[in-house]
DNA sequence: CTCCTTTGTGCAACTAGTTGCACAAACGCG
DNA sequence: CGCGTTTGTGCAACTAGTTGCACAAAGGAG
């Protein structure tokens, strides 16, 4: 249900195509709303067939060749309209948590592993996080937007700081357990 | 993927009919794997069918009767399957984040009785997981088994510590800022 | 100039999850 | 006893998200 305006919203902050947004969603929108393409174009034409967006006009459109979108009011007044309403949080459904619950009834044998591997992946994830932080927001410039897209990508930075931690300290526990638990 | 492997988990820590499964997911499983009735009733029937788990012998099985099913050796041995294999991440999606990054270009008028409401539940959740904590994992008791769901639980508190916070520091800022932002 | 890879767009089929409803038995109450 | 509520089970239809594939144009390499 949220998708739609996830496109919207990269739409707003620059008109693209199905490919740029594509990508952006893989470099930032995406850290908490990820699609692949094949999401991105079926939405841009519901998007489309609603009158929430419009193509820009090209010379000469044709399939393969780039195509790009720009938000109507009417996408904008939705946009707005969702972002305003009230909205329960979404249940979170995590399956490293699971597995290691599961591994407690049919022992551990071989999840090890894949903790270290989760934890080498958030470490890259919180580095490139702290990347975009130094490169796109430097002590100063306190504009309303950027204080709002700050306080989000910090959300991002202490997530994967949590999970980098909370690895750390399962893996050390680990050292700890009789060799493969029950089971 | 991974719905029948939290019911075989749940169904190994107890043998157990759909009604208690659901009720289970509501208060442990579930915090990190939820789960509706009828997506269990639905799962279970898939299970039995392949030879998963069984349905306890009863006198008279009928509709509106309670049924409980036990895990079978194929059970089992799937489950230790999956929780041993390589898994990657799945994306994480929250429309909180979303809907925050979007005030940034259409205006943050609404979104703050929201994080309000969001910051009331994510302590209510923090209270709840504490309350098991306590009541679940006294100091003593350090079986390998209680480790494990021990660090399930602390991921849960640790997550819910860092929501509780950051809500607090957005709505922080959110004091700081012109009136309704942009747009 | 032809073939091969990359870029860009898109459809179709499938899987997972949600919502809405239905039905039977058991329980409590006037 | 008859009637509404709670408990327990389940189907059907829908929505969202994923996977697999296809096709066209453009650019580069032999």
């Amino acid at each position: 249900m949220s998708l739609p305006h996830a496109i919207l919203t990269a739409l707003l902050e620059k008109p693209s195509s199905g490919l740029e947004l594509t990508r952006r969603f893989d470099r930032s929108i995406g850290y908490f709303w990820s699609a692949t393409h094949q999401q991105i174009y079926r939405e841009l034409g519901k998007l489309e067939a609603d009158g929430h967006i419009r193509a820009l006009p090209t010379e000469q459109p044709a399939r393969g060749q780039k195509k790009s979108y720009e938000v109507l009011p009417a996408g904008r007044a939705e946009l707005a309209r969702w972002t305003a309403a009230s909205q329960d949080p979404r249940p979170h459904r995590d399956t490293l948590l699971l597995r290691l619950r599961a591994s407690a009834v049919v022992g551990t044998e071989g999840i090890e592993a894949d903790l270290r591997r989760h934890l080498e992946l958030h470490r890259r994830q919180l580095a490139e996080y702290e990347e975009i932080e130094k490169r796109d927001f430097p002590p100063g410039r306190d504009t309303c937007e950027d204080k709002l897209r700050h306080l989000v990508l910090r959300a991002g930075i202490e997530l994967e700081t949590f999970w980098t931690r909370w690895l750390t300290d399962a893996l050390e526990e680990f050292g700890e357990l009789p060799d493969s638990g029950p089971a």
